[in-house]
DNA sequence: CGCCAGGTTGATTTCGCTCAAGCAATGTGG
DNA sequence: CCACATTGCTTGAGCGAAATCAACCTGGCG
C-alpha cells in the first residue's frame, strides 16, 4: 500500500498537502467507509490551505462548492440573524466536516465558517463527494449518522434552554467544551483554554453578553469555576456536575 | 383512555395491506429511491398495522426492530424527561418514517411515538432496511437529506426558542401546522383542526399549560385566532403573519 | 356518585432582558 | 506621541414576560 501518492521530496508545499492515509482523524472522519482507491481519490484531488484564526471558509449565503474537513485546529460555525448580529451556533472539531448540510439539501449555505484557531483544511469539491457518495453506500451512512448525531444535539439544546437555568446551561457547555477540547487528562479537576468570547459562549447557549458576565462571576464567587481570560479552571469537576441536577431535585 | 382488545369491526384484508406502488405517499417517501424491483421486496415483506389514537407504536428505550412509514394519518414523537412528563416533541405527516435515527445509531428508541389519529403504519424490519441501504446509495441520501431537514428545525426551534415571544412562537407553530395539515385550500384564512391538547401544543413551543391558555385567549380577544375545543380557526391569515415579524420592528 | 386529568384563571415571584454607564485594551489618524 | 474612536467586558438599576403556586372549573369514566 505504499506504492503510490507519495510525495518524495519534503519541501514547504508537503506541509499543505496532507496524506489521507495518515490522517489523525481518518477514524473518526465519515472517510474511514472508503476503499483504498477512493481515499486515494480524495487524496489527488483534495486543496488544502491554512487558515489563520477570524479568516472564513465560507460565508452564509454563499453557493455550496464542497466539503471542508481538518486534522487538528478549531473552526466556529456562525449565524447572523435579522439584526445582523453573528450568533456562534457551534464549534467543530478535529474530524468534523463541514458543509455536508448544504451540499445536501440546496446548495447554499446558510451557516458561516469561521476558523478560530490556526487550522489547515482540505478541500473536497461537490463532484468527487457526489461521485462517491453515489458509488459508495457506506459514505452516505457515515454522513447520515453524523447528521442524526446533530439533530440529536439540537433537539437536546432547544429542551434545555427551555427547561434549565442558564447557570445549568452554562456548566452543560463547559463539560461538553471539556470533553472535547481538554488535551490532557487531569483527575477531578480540569483546565480548558478556548479562543471564544464572552458574547460567542453566551451565543451557544442563547444568553446576552451581560448575563454571561453575571453568571461567570456567580460561578467564580462560589469557588465552581475560576475564569482568567479566556481560560478557565474547574477545582472541583463534581461541582460542576451538581450544577446539571439541582433542577430535578428542587 | 384508549379501549383495548380486539378490533372493533373486521377489516379487508387487503385494506391492511396496501401496496407500496400505489402508496399515495411514495413520492415523499424516502422510498421513492428505489427501483422496482427493491420496492416489491418492501412491498413483500412489510408488516401492516391499525393504530387507533393513543396507541403507541415504540416506547422510549425500545429496542429499534425497524421502520414504521404511513400513508395517512397522524403521529405524536414524545419524551418522557426526568420528572416523568411526558412532552410532545413533534408530530409526523403522511410520507414520514419514523425510527431511522434509532436504526441509526445503537439501536434505542430515545423517543416514543404514538397514534393521535388513527393511522395505517407499515413496518419494516431493520435487517430489509439494511439490506437495501448497502446496497441503494440513493436510499441512503434520501435519508440523509431528511435528518439534515430534522437538523435544520431543531436549531431553528432553538433559536426560535431564545429570541421570539411566546406570541410569536405559538403563531409560528400554527402556521407550519396549518402548512402540513389543512386539506383544502383556503384564501386568507384557514380551520384547522388538530388532535393535540392544550399541553401538547404547548410543549411544542417549550411553555407551560398555563402560559398556553393565557396566549390562547390573548390571541382570542385579539380577534388573530378562534379556538373551539381543538379547531382554530383564523380569518385572517396575514394579521398572524405579522405577529412573526413584529419582533423586528420593535 | 366521587374521582381525576385537563383546562382556565388569578396572585405572586423570579430570572433574565433591557437600558445605561463606565472601563480597559486596541487601533487610528494627525 | 497624544487625542480619539471602537470594541469587548463588566456592573448597576429597573422592568417585564413567563414560571410558579394555588384555586377552581369542567367533562369523562369507573
Amino acid at each position: 500500500m505504499s506504492s503510490s501518492g507519495k510525495l518524495p521530496n519534503a519541501k514547504k508545499s508537503s506541509s499543505l498537502r496532507p496524506d489521507c492515509f495518515a490522517c489523525a482523524a481518518r477514524d473518526r472522519a465519515e472517510w474511514c467507509a472508503l476503499t483504498h482507491d477512493e481515499l486515494s481519490i480524495i487524496n489527488d484531488t483534495k486543496q488544502t490551505r491554512e487558515y489563520l484564526p477570524g479568516e472564513v471558509l465560507f460565508h452564509q449565503g454563499d453557493a455550496c462548492k464542497g466539503l471542508y474537513c481538518f486534522e487538528q485546529g478549531m473552526v466556529g460555525v456562525r449565524k447572523v440573524d435579522a439584526e445582523g448580529n453573528s450568533i456562534l451556533l457551534g464549534v467543530t472539531f478535529p474530524g468534523d466536516t463541514l458543509g455536508y448540510r448544504a451540499l445536501l439539501t440546496g446548495g447554499e449555505h446558510h451557516v458561516s465558517a469561521e476558523a478560530l484557531k490556526p487550522t489547515t483544511i482540505c478541500f473536497v469539491d461537490k463532484a468527487t463527494v457526489r461521485k462517491l457518495l453515489d458509488q459508495n453506500p457506506a459514505l452516505g451512512l457515515q454522513y447520515l449518522r453524523r447528521a442524526v448525531e446533530a439533530a440529536d444535539v439540537a433537539e437536546e439544546k432547544f429542551l434545555q434552554s427551555v427547561t434549565l437555568s442558564v447557570r445549568a446551561r452554562f456548566a452543560h457547555l463547559l463539560l461538553v467544551l471539556k470533553d472535547r477540547y481538554q488535551k490532557k487528562a487531569e483527575d477531578g479537576e480540569f483546565t480548558l483554554e478556548l479562543p471564544l468570547s464572552r458574547q460567542d459562549l453566551a451565543a451557544m447557549i442563547g444568553i446576552r453578553p451581560e448575563t454571561m458576565s453575571r453568571t461567570i462571576k456567580q460561578l467564580e464567587s462560589d469557588g465552581i469555576a475560576h475564569f482568567n481570560g479566556r481560560t478557565v479552571h474547574v477545582p472541583k469537576l463534581d461541582e460542576l456536575f451538581d450544577e446539571l441536577e439541582m433542577e430535578h431535585f428542587l
